[in-house]
Formats: C-alpha cells, structure tokens, sequence
DNA sequence: AATGGCGGCGGAAACGTTTGCCGGTCCGCT
DNA sequence: AGCGGACCGGCAAACGTTTCCGCCGCCATT
C-alpha cells in the first residue's frame, strides 16, 4: 500500500494548513474552520486559543481549496471594452475598492472589441467560476449573453440586457446631464449647436444622439441634418467630424459630442485651423474621463460617476449571488449624469456682453488682450 | 453511516465533472485527465473517445480542483502604483495579452500609493496563491518585500529589488532615451535646458536626473543649480516648477521632465503665461504615455516600451516559476527606453535659421504667419 | 514456447477546506 | 435524583482534480 505520500512534486514548501493550527490549538480542524469563518457556536476561550495558534503557525486559508468545497469563488468578473481608453481605469478602481471592502476579488477583463477574445475572456471567466459577471463594454454581443444566461449566471448590463431572469440592468440617464448640456449652451447664447454622435450600431450611442435632439427639441431649437455627424468614439472621428462642419456653408457656435475622445479630436481638429476654443467654438464632451483635465482648454463635460456605477454593479452582481440580501429581488438600477463646467464653453463669437468678457473668457485670450 | 452527499447548498447546479466524461467515455477518470493535459501515453482512440465524450457532456476543468492538488494556480499577480495613472493601463494591457498567450491569467491590484493597501494586496494575492508577482510600482516599500521573499516567491521589480535568489529585475535603461532627448535638444541649438524630476525617494527618479545631467556634462553643457527642480511626477508638480522656472532670472530655452504627467503640466504652467509651445520653449516628457498624443501640441517624449516591459517581466516571472525553462538562470533584463519626437520641441527663439522655421515650426504658428 | 520488458490504463491517495451529523457535557426543570 | 434539551466540538464525507503505483497484455528476444 506504502504509507500517506506528501508533498511531492509541489512547486513551493506549503504554508501552515488548517492541520497545523488545530494541532497546535488542541482542536479540531471544524474548530478551526468554524473559528475562521466566525460561526457562533464557538466559545470564546476556544476561538482566543486557535486565533493564537493561527497566528503563530502563519495560518493563511487556502483560497482554492474553500472555492472547491464551498462553490463559490467570491471572485467578480469585471468585463470592459478596452483598459486603455482612459474612461475605464477609473471605474476599474472604484469597483476594485469597493469589491474588495465587500470581501470579493475582481477578475478583470478587455473585450478589445473583439467577438473572438469576447468568447475566450468570457470562457477563462467561467473556468476560474467566478460568482457573478459585469459586462461594462457599453454594447455587447447577443452570442456571448446567450451563452452565460444558460448557466444561470448572476450578470449585470450596462443600459439594456436580454429580458430574462438572473439579469440586472444599470440604466444609465443620458438625458438629464445631455440635457444640461444643451440648457447650459443655450443660456450662454448659443442657438447652432452641432452634435458628433457615436458609432449608431451602439444603442447607448443613439440614446444619446436621441437625448440632445429632445433637449434642442424641448427648447424650441432646431438642428440641421448636417450638424448631426456619426463618428466613432475615437479622436481620429472629432478630427474628421470637425472638418466636414468646417466646410459647412453654417458653421455651428457649439458643438456637443458623444463621448469626451470625440470631443479632444474637436478640440485637435479646431486647433490645426486656428479656431480657438471657447472663443470661436465651445465644446463640450461625455464621460468626464481624467483626461478631460488635462488638454487645453479643461473640457466641460457630462459626467456619468463611476462611483455610481461601480457601486450600482456591485450591488446588483450580489443581489444575484446572495439571495436574501435586500436588493435580491431590483433589477434595475439608475445612473445619474451632471454637467461639469470646465473652460471649453463660454458665450458665442459675437455676442459676447462686454461686462462679462473680461471675466468670462479663457485666461489665455485675456491675457493676450 | 449515511449514503454519499451530493450538491447540498450549493449555489448552482454544478458542471460537468470528470466523472462524467470517464463514465461517457467508458474510461478512467486518469486517462481522461492525462487525455485534457495531453500527455502522450494516451492511445489515440481512446483520446478521441474522450475528446468526444467532453465535447458532449460540455465539460470544463475545474480551475479550483486543478489548482488546489497541482499546487500551481497559473496566475499572474501585477501590483501598480495606480490604475488611473494612464501609464499603466497600457502595461496591463499588453501584461494580460502576453500572459493569456502563454496559458496565465493575471490578478491586478492597485496599490494607490498606500502602504497599508499594498499590504492587503500582497496578502490577497498570496490567499489566491499567485505562482509569482510582478511588482511595477516604481519604488516599493521594503518590509512588503520582505514579507514576500520569505516565502521564496517568484517576484520581479523595476529598476532594483533586493538582492536575493527568486528576485529578478528589470533594469530601465533611462540613460539612453535622456542622452537621445539632451542631443536632440542640442542639435536644435539649445543650450539652457532644465530639467524637472520626481520626487528623489524614488528610485528611479534619480536615475532619471542623473541620466540628464551626465548627458548635458558629456555635451560640455553645465546646468546650474536652479535649474534643476524637484517635482511629484503630477501636473500639479509641473505647473508649480513651471512658475518657479519662469520667475528666474534667466529662463531656459527648453524643458525635460522626469515624466508625461511633468511635461503636460509644464504645457498648462507655460499656456497660463502665455507662452508658446515649442516657439519660446521646448517640452520633453519621460514615458509616452497615451495622453501625450493628446495634448496640444503633441508632447515629445522618452518611450520606455511597454511591450518590452511587459514582455520582461513575463519571461522573468515564468523563469522564476517553471525552473527548466531557458531564461530560468537570468535574472536581469534590459528594457531600452528612446525619443519620440512629436511637436513640443523645436529651435529656441532667435535662433531659428529662416529656411527652417516654415518647414519646422508647429503648424498653429505657421498657419497665423 | 517461455520469459522479460514495456506501453498503456485504472485504482486510489492526496490537496485543504466546509459542513452534516452525532455524541458528550452541563444546566435547569420536574 | 433523573431526565430533557441546548450547546458545542469532533469525526468524516465530499468538492474535482493530478499523479503514483501496480496490473495487464502484447511484442520481441532467447
């Protein structure tokens, strides 16, 4: 038969075990488990002598071994377009703390945009069986969904998911900061405001093209077929949208765009043809990416909290993995958005009242002056 | 005694175990084992058979189980500085692409600077047992070191780490991309040049000044003292050593900052005063962070790549993990770093030859003539 | 034709937990 | 004093793998 066979071909020395410490306490290794994992039923004195001998021994519980037994990973699939577009480190942080104050690790993950990396990222996910999925990519495959709802997976959206139970929906409001945009334009005096919307393809792209129309709409202003330009998200699309209005017979006074990338390109594409920003044109973006701080001017923008949003992902992700806690039973959850003025707004060419010149206007033209 | 326990209290219905692909396949659980690790003493029928039976009973190995009896987790754990710190997001990126090829998932964690962080990190990724950490913070605390090599983990640092067996190190070659910055400055008739670093506890800080200042005394360039200043690798950090700058005496005719975030600072300092870029200064990053293509102008800057660094660190943790790999007894790695040279620099004021200055000047400029 | 070697497969132990079940102790009530 | 129950702790099964060891049969050699 040959005696318990230990430790062979392992990498590393192993750490202390759950053995080692009930040893060492004098008790069981269920003492030690119950002890750990703060189930009642243990005395006082007891639960002192094994918190001692863990401490000693350098007990450090085995996190694969609980996952295997338990079936649950208390690790959070955190599923995002790209890390390297500047919107997502930030709501990566945010819900890294707060997972990580609720005792769950994140398992992070870009799509690229890619369906085939989409497919392995969600397949690596599973087999590491984390507890619940965000998928935070702003329009996502039909495919991929299907795939994890079979499972019966906790899952959250962003805007809209497949109706189906066990699918929590962040509903973000692009109205509200798209239309403190438009209102915040319009109180400066501008009535020509163009909009440089995103790819169409992406529904959150249209709620927000949608949004700035309602709001001219609601202002009695109306907009032109060539002032609504589709771009793509990217800077290269602000540039190439920016040219296409420069050649228009009209130029806009305003232009609001659908996403903050977009809206640097505007700023780039103005600044190649000597416009300048807000004096010329204003400009305003979405997202309130960290960036937006850091180009000139500071972009004025609608800001959609990624402390929200985390904190709403969080709640819903566990709201499907631990059933009776109190949110078990929402399924959606609203996402506000607010205007955050910064220095690429400011009064039309023209009409500008001389009081407010003075004080109004970017420091860099009034220093020039 | 009571019958076997199945699946109480779990919370989903579990997948496919091996089991069941043994039992499909009329085989042992062993042989469908060595059939999904691929080791060669399986008869090829019988691995058909099996491939066949996981395909239709939809099996997925058990990443937990695996981990817990291989006493290897195939993770990857990354510490960084920060997140939102838009270097990083692109080392991630390119660490998680490498390490998802080569069959690892990687575990992020952030330590935003905060030693007591830093310590839950450490701790967290050492209960998912990691199989090795890179730590690409940039300067490190020491006692977390410590704690870590105790253990005989497989770690990699930046630019130093202790010196211990199982410590492998990436050594940045700052001196290269500075002297390229320092002789393309020079070749474009500076010779006042100041230089700003980061804050001199770290490390790699100083590494940087001092690669700065052996390029300008091999030049025959002298720098004087006031000339030199202490930043915080923040904006905030340029904008401040921008005004000191400004308040000399004599001003230099060019910067080079000790990283991006200087650099872009420096471009905010220098627009608030009016002053352009690069007509009456020229501006030098350190990093090529993605930002510094969005910053009017475009910043020239010092590339460290991020591929290689990631590719490094990659090749060094895998050194340090699987010992009969053929980089297993290296334990440095030369990452080189070189210029980017984009718009911010150009000839110093005055000293512009007149054929030149139309071809060479920043487009705004050439555009107002 | 018997024997030795070897390739290939199965049995079963081990990894480090959680937790159902059971047995012991002690207290309070009758 | 005897009994019931509450409380608490230990035993051992189970989670899903990997891998050691042993067994069986086939082929080649003597």
């Amino acid at each position: 038969m040959g005696g318990p066979r230990k430790n062979t071909n392992r990498l590393r020395a192993p750490s202390a075990s759950i053995r080692d410490v009930a040893q060492r306490a004098g008790v069981s290794i269920a003492t030690v488990s119950r002890t750990v994992n703060g189930i009642s039923t243990v005395a006082p004195d007891l639960a002192e002598r094994v918190w001692n001998a863990i401490r000693e021994v350098g007990y450090v519980p085995n996190t694969q071994a609980r996952a295997l037994v338990s079936g649950r990973s208390r690790l959070l699939g955190l599923v995002v377009s790209e890390i390297t577009n500047p919107f997502f480190p930030e709501l990566v942080q945010e819900f890294e703390n707060l997972a990580v104050e609720q005792g769950y690790e994140v398992f992070i993950g870009s799509t690229n945009y890619d369906p085939a990396r989409t497919e392995t990222l969600v397949r690596r996910m599973l087999q590491r069986s984390v507890d619940g999925v965000a998928i935070m990519t702003f329009g996502i495959e039909q495919e991929l969904i299907q795939k994890l709802v079979d499972r019966a997976f906790p899952m959250v959206f962003v805007d809209s998911g497949p109706d189906m139970p066990n699918i929590r929906v962040l509903k973000v409001d692009y109205g509200e900061g798209i239309r403190e945009a438009v209102q915040h334009l319009a109180a400066l005096g501008h009535r020509k405001i163009a909009f440089i919307s995103g790819p169409l393809h992406m529904r959150s792209a249209v709620a927000r093209r949608d949004a700035f129309l309602k709001s001219m709409s609601e202002l009695g202003l109306t907009v032109p077929g060539e002032h609504i330009i589709e771009g793509t998200h990217t800077m290269e699309g602000g540039i190439r949208a920016t040219e296409s209005l420069l050649q228009l017979g009209e130029m806009p006074t305003a232009i609001v765009c659908s996403n903050d990338m977009t809206a640097i390109g505007v700023l780039h594409g103005l600044h190649r043809t000597t416009h300048e920003v807000p004096d010329d044109v204003s400009v305003i973006g979405f997202d309130d990416i960290h960036l937006t701080q850091f180009v000139l001017p500071p972009l004025t923008t609608v800001q959609m909290s990624c402390k929200h949003l985390a904190a709403a992902a969080i709640q819903a992700l566990r709201a499907g993995i631990e059933p009776d806690l109190p949110h078990a039973q929402q399924t959606e959850w609203q996402i506000p958005t607010r205007l955050v003025v910064r220095q690429s707004t400011s009064f039309p060419r023209g009409s500008l009242p001389a009081l407010a010149k003075t004080r109004l206007t970017s420091r860099r033209s009034a220093a020039k002056v």
